[in-house]
Parts: structure tokens; sequence; C-alpha cells
DNA sequence: CGATGTAAATATACAGCGTATATTTTCACG
DNA sequence: CGTGAAAATATACGCTGTATATTTACATCG
């Protein structure tokens, strides 16, 4: 029953088996991951990650809210260097929303997981994905709320009159939340982000590369067309 | 060794199994359908479905194939039913692209199967995937196309001109595809997609939910938003 | 300093999975 | 009626997540 302990010290953190997952996600794709593999790659045996996580849902539950976070901090930095260098309201909101982009590019498995459907019989807990998703855009929220009150903002007409039981919805969130908005404008956020969501969506898994080839491109274009909508002169 | 063989005819056709498989994913999501599950519900063993499927694998593309060509089945439909009315481009286009969303919400894990990450190891073969996934959207080019020879669709400005890299491109796929419109019409078109593919997609994983409350709603606005930015006068 | 309690690894086991192989049954056709 | 192909079967292998009980290592305290 000799039992031969490796090194005194092997004793794998947390953080270890996350970096791990994300490798192995990263290669074989969001549901190719494995206690199992995991455990084999760190040297250790599968029942020993339980002491960490005891299901498997609850690793994939922090990974999503790590990749939710990432893709978070990835756009607050961009926001926030964009504001340091003194960047108008076109190239702040450019940049967040490049970063958006670029985060699902650079890391593909981890949007998926976040925005599709991740594993087997998992389901997100969406009281807890819920805040966690609309993070990322809150920061777009403070910009057009800015632009608007400054007057650099102007109101897309085809959006207007919002349905009244529509514009009930959007009252409600708007008081939850404390935002000064009107209803227009935040659904015109709203429909902006489902254009990038889409594009990046499309791009991911190769349906828009026979459209227009470089989907990089087509996104520029699709940013510059929002915000020229919105009345923004565009820079240069 | 008497295998006991239940009836004398119990083979079983292929439509069955993926019949069963198409329920089974809908019941326990597009990751849960597994072949000794689907053999247990006909009452066979699992390596007879071998007979019909070499690999697990081909079952899902089949699945897919079956599932891309009822979604534009039913696009396709919608519009028939509305051209046989008589309705104009505004009703027309609004029905096909209802019909988008209807069938994604009825269907919401074919729609992640073919949209989003099936299956642990699984990538669909895109020389398959790519011309059944534009499919749906031919009709949609069709109409633009009409649209815009009669003089009733303007070209919006904020996606003109389109930048020379884009628009080599989009040449280049013009010409492969017989298609005869505006490098702007076919951003414009293209863009339309992701606006209506990223509000599913959020709308599917409850991402849009917390901020209009009833996407359907929001999904005819941003509809109507966009038919009206192409000039069309809303009906009614 | 040595005993002890706890945390973290382990061994073992179970049921389920996809899949490979070889065998047996069934049925249509010559 | 006999034969051959088609389709089911039994069996087996290695993989998976997970449950249970056991053993090790380490920090803490009398």
């Amino acid at each position: 029953m000799s039992r031969p302990r490796k090194e005194s010290g092997r004793t794998v953190t947390a953080e270890e088996i996350k970096a791990v997952a994300r490798r192995q996600m990263s290669e074989h794709g969001t549901a190719g991951l494995s206690l199992r593999a995991i455990a084999r790659e760190l040297g250790i045996t599968a029942p020993a990650i339980y002491n960490y996580f005891p299901r498997l849902e609850d690793l994939i539950t922090t990974l999503i809210v790590d990749a939710f976070t990432a893709l978070a901090v990835a756009m607050e930095t961009a926001g926030a260097e964009a504001r340091t260098e003194g960047a108008g309201l076109w190239e702040t909101f450019t940049r967040i929303t490049r970063a958006y982009r670029a985060w699902a590019v650079a890391h593909p498995t981890d949007f998926q997981l976040i925005y599709g459907n991740p594993i087997p019989g998992y389901h997100a807990p969406t009281d807890l994905t819920g805040p966690l998703a609309q993070r990322p855009f809150a920061q777009l929220f403070d910009l057009l709320q800015a632009g608007w009150r400054s007057g650099q903002i102007s109101l897309p007409e085809e959006y207007q009159p919002v349905p009244p039981a529509l514009a009930g919805h959007i009252r409600a969130y708007r008081t939850k939340s404390g935002l000064d908005l009107p209803e227009v404008l935040i659904c015109v956020l709203l429909s902006g982000w489902a254009r990038i969501h889409g594009q990046v969506m499309l791009e991911l898994f190769h349906h828009s590369q026979p459209f227009i080839g470089d989907p990089g491109l087509f996104y520029e274009l699709e940013l510059s067309a929002y915000l020229r909508r919105l009345g923004l002169p565009p820079p240069g």
C-alpha cells in the first residue's frame, strides 16, 4: 500500500487547475475538457480536483466567470486607455467595441463558453451570468449617456417612436439601473450590441468570410456606420 | 446464446433514428445526445446504429443538414406565402426575417446545433455547411435586388463609401454568385443578417431580456428600423 | 518536541459513454 | 430451397464523471 507521493508539496492550486482547463479547452474545444485529462497533466488523480471543485459544473462556472470578467477588463482597459489619451467619443467607442471582437477572436473558446452552449448538461446559472454579461457594456451606456447629454449624439428617427409595450419594459430597466437615457437611445445601444455580437458570432463560425473575406474590415465598417448614424463626425 | 429478437421486423429506419435524436437533443441539449440512449429508446443495441451512421459525427452532420434546410424551408415558405398574397417589399422582408427568429425560438437546440458549438470534438465540415448557411438568405438578396432595381430602396450614406479592400472581396463574391448589387447594398444586407442573428443569439441565451423584456417586440422594432433606413415606407 | 486534527491527496469502484470486432439472425433473390 | 448480403447482436476496450473510504502531509498546540 505504498503511495509514492511524487514530491512532498504536490499540492495544486485552484488557479493551476483553471489554467490547465483553459488551455485544454482552447485546444480541444469547449466540450473537450475532462477532469481526468486535467488531473493527468497536473500529475494528480482525478478525484483530487474534487477538493477544489465539487463538480465539473463548478469548474465550468468559474471558467465562465473568469471569461466574462476578462472580456470586461479588456474592454474597460481599452476605454481607459482612450480616455487617458484624451480620445473623443468616436475613438473611445470604437476602441471599446473593437476590444470586444479582438478578445473574441483571441479567445474563441472562452467566447463560445460565454455566449454559446458550453457543455453537455450544463446550464449556466442565469442569476450569476446575467450581471456579468451586462458589465462589459455598462461603459458603453455611460459613453452614450455623456454623448447624448453633451448634444453630440442625435437620435435616429427610424427607431422612433418606441412602441409603448417596449417602452414600458425599458423604463422599468432604466429606473432599476439608474440610467438616464431616452428609450430610443437604449434601443439603439442594444441594437448596436446585437450587431456587434452577431458579426462576431458569424465570424467565429465562418459564416461571414465567404461574403466579405475579411471580417475585421467589415466590422470596422459597421462600427463607423453605426456611429455616423448617431450623428458623430468621423475622425480624420 | 438465444437472442430474443423482439419482432421479426425490428429493423429501424434512418429517419426514426434522426427523429429520436432530435427529440432527445431538444430535451437534454445539443450535447446531451448519445447513441446508446437513442438505441435504448428504439429497442435496439447501440452498435446497430452503426449500420446507418458509421460515426456519431455522421449522425450529427445529417442533423445539421436537416436543420439548415428546415430553417431555409421555413423562410422560403414565409416568402412564398407573402408573394402569393401580393405583399409588398416591406411585408415580404418582414415575414421572411420573422420566420428566422420564429424558427430559432421554436427549435432552439437545432438553432444552436447550426450556429453554435454543438458537440465535444465535433467540427462541422465547412465546405458542406457553408452553402447551407447561405441558402436561407439567398431569397433576401433577391428581394433587395428587386427593390433596388425598382428604385424603392435607397443606399444609406453611413455605409458609403465601402473601403476599397472590402469592396474588392465583395466584388469577388458578387461575380462568383452572379448577384448584381452595389457593394454598399451587400454590406447593408450582411449587416442586417448580423443584426438579426445577434438579436436571436442574445435572446436564446437570455442576455437581452433584462434590458427590453420582450425580445419579440424589440425584434420587430429592429426590423422596421432597418427597413425604414432603406427608405421603405412603413405600411399602415 | 511530540501528539493531534484537518486538508488534500489517494485507491477503488460504478455506471455510462463511443466504438471496434466478430457472431448470429433475417430476409430477399436466384 | 439454398445462398449471400444486410442488420441486428454480444462482447470488449478505454474513456468519462463521480462516490466512497483510506492514507498521507502539514500546521497547530499542549
